[in-house]
DNA sequence: TATTGTTATACTCTATAACTATA
DNA sequence: TATAGTTATAGAGTATAACAATA
């Protein structure tokens, strides 16, 4: 018999956070004190994506753009990322991920990523699968999420 | 074929991040604006464990004792919650949710619960399955995490 | 001296409101 | 007038360092 929604929802609510807390932590540890979740969200997504605009990354994080603005101003001021010029339309920003920005992203994803190895490899192969396809389910229910209209008045 | 701990720490912590935002924007959307996400959390264990220490709850949530104290101030402060002094040990908080952090906690809860489950809703049961199978093993691999030693120096 | 918690300080994350520049 | 982005302001989350009170 498969669980309500209401039963797996009560589950995500529990579980989430505690996931995220710990990746939180990492990321802040000594280990890999480079980024924060937010900071390597925006740097992959504009690794990925070049030449994205700010909107483009405030779409896929979820945030409103004086948000992703100041986030973003973060990663620049400290040489991760570089604003040009957009030829069309001067108004748009092109991002893009400097070198050094793309060196701080690869040390900061591998330190996360043997984090997460090493605990997800005290699990059996069969909780990992069910790992993967969970987040392959909850991928397709969450990413089409974001964006909520700014409130211009 | 079982995926790889480092297949499986991609994809969490792709996913993770994304599932996260999406609650907590649930969380301060006008539906249930009351309690943040670590609010939320700090109130629900509390209620679950009436009379615990300030340290119980950083325990619980994995922040140091500054961060907690802050977080339950700002409960108390609103009345959620309540200070109590322990009969044994003077430096000791006993705390607990008030009726009012109770009836605030439940319509969070509720809120929440039903804005997940509608998005739930349209996973299809195998999926469910899935999602559940998994936080219960996340839960297993990650709850023992938490507390850093408080730098005493 | 060790433990429990608070206060001081500082940064990041995030939002809304108001603004500038460009289209 | 509409769109892309920034600036101003504010509150929450979180940390480290230093402290106070109690054991």
């Amino acid at each position: 018999m498969n669980p309500s929604p209401e039963e797996s929802a009560r589950e995500l609510l529990e579980v989430i956070p505690v996931v995220m807390r710990d990746i939180r932590s990492q990321m802040r540890s000594r280990r890999s004190p480079d980024l924060t979740v937010p900071q390597f969200r925006a740097l992959g997504f504009v690794d990925r994506n070049r030449g994205s605009s700010l909107s483009d990354v405030a779409y896929h994080m979820g945030l409103t753009l004086p948000s992703t603005s100041k986030l973003v101003d973060g990663l620049i001021s400290r040489g991760l990322m570089a604003r040009e010029e957009h030829p069309d339309d001067r108004r748009r920003l092109k991002l893009a991920v400097t070198r050094r920005g793309l060196s701080t992203l690869e040390t900061s994803r591998r330190a996360t990523l043997a984090y997460l190895s090493a605990k997800l490899g005290n699990a059996s192969g069969e909780q990992r699968e069910l790992i993967v396809g969970a987040m392959g389910a909850l991928r397709s229910i969450f990413s089409a999420t974001a964006y909520r209209e700014q409130g211009v008045k």
